[in-house]
DNA sequence: TACGATACGGACCGACGGTCCGCTTCATCG
DNA sequence: CGATGAAGCGGACCGTCGGTCCGTATCGTA
């Protein structure tokens, strides 16, 4: 019933795939540059055990995506205020959005490469479904606040991975700037008291 | 030096491309689905005239959208107010915002299609540029505007395709509730003097 | 050590975007 | 109106990529 631990050398290639296409897509302008023959033989496996590993190339991204984003989901959910729980809502909310916009900040091409693969919606994934539950959650909590369902979309959108590399390679904003100008941003729609 | 008009079978066989596109893009629920090969066929010509036409996919895609495109255009760019010029620059981004909203979801397909073609960033073409730098403009003219550049890109952040496209497929949101839940939305962001 | 289960890897496949080139159609000019 | 060269046509063809398959090698166990 229960499933069987993985081999030994089978848990050792997935490691080498996810360290060998980590800077791969880093290093490259666009994420279609990646092949997934590129990624076996840089990890120095054959093809199909990357399939037989990963599923498919969105699966291989998104393994790769969400062993960057564990971190971070472990500081949100079980981290020290302002970001973890305990803090005021509305405080809580910017530290959030904050965390999400430096994720993605330094995790450009990896967030590019998921979001804009052709599989499915970027909607429809566990970590969208989970930083937007919790938002609007919060959301909830921010008193005379709008639709919270909503609100948390498009506060997100704020953070979507293409217009954060936009603003960072095309426009050349610096970090500061963005994290600065998103944090007032979300400010505005939270009601001006502060 | 000045370019000689296109031959007549020429003109006739692009616009037979674009009209049999478009309906290929509607019906199928991924723009993947539809392939180069099948719109030719579909236009009831050979592929080398549909890459002639257009250059590649990506072409071919931002010609049936901008053809779409085009009568919203006119409407902001001399259209009566309060989409057109003339109106108060906080009623005119509120329009202007909702037209966005209205065109993505009409063209849900073309706009997924485009947005999430491999090639470019969808932050670098011409229709976006315009429609930022208008909406950037006027918000400059709110009084008590935050940056007008950031804003402007998490406003029409909000009218992204997918997004809308999985507010309304997906969450099931009807036509008139997102309308007004971003016009609530931009209203926020433009500071609660109503 | 022997043996079944598991995983490996690269030859192979089908599909797709894009190109090429011999043939056709248009428009111009005598 | 017929000739002629340019412009366009179309579909066979190509290179590449994601994904599969299966004979072989390796692992874990008794």
């Amino acid at each position: 019933m229960a499933d069987r631990r993985p081999r030994k050398d089978a848990a050792r290639n997935r490691a080498a795939v996810l360290a060998a296409a980590d800077p791969l897509f880093a290093r490259c302008a666009h994420p279609d540059d990646v092949t997934m023959a590129d990624i076996a033989a840089a990890a120095g496996v054959g093809k199909g055990t990357l399939f037989r590993a990963f599923g498919d190339r969105t699966g291989l991204i998104r393994a790769l995506y969400e062993a960057r984003l564990e971190p971070v989901r472990a500081r949100v959910e079980e981290g020290p205020p302002p970001l973890g729980p305990g803090s005021p809502p509305r405080r809580r909310v910017l530290a959030l959005l904050d965390a999400v916009l430096c994720f993605k900040l330094d995790n450009r091409h990896l967030a590019v490469a998921l979001e804009q693969t052709g599989d499915a919606s970027p909607y429809r994934t566990d970590h969208y479904e989970r930083w937007h539950a919790l938002l609007k959650e919060l959301l909830e909590q921010v008193p005379g606040g709008a639709d919270a369902d909503f609100t948390a979309h498009a506060l997100l959108a704020a953070t979507r991975a293409d217009l954060v590399a936009h603003l960072a390679d095309g426009a050349g904003l610096s970090r500061e700037d963005m994290r600065s100008r998103l944090a007032e941003f979300a400010a505005r729609t939270l009601g001006t008291e502060d």
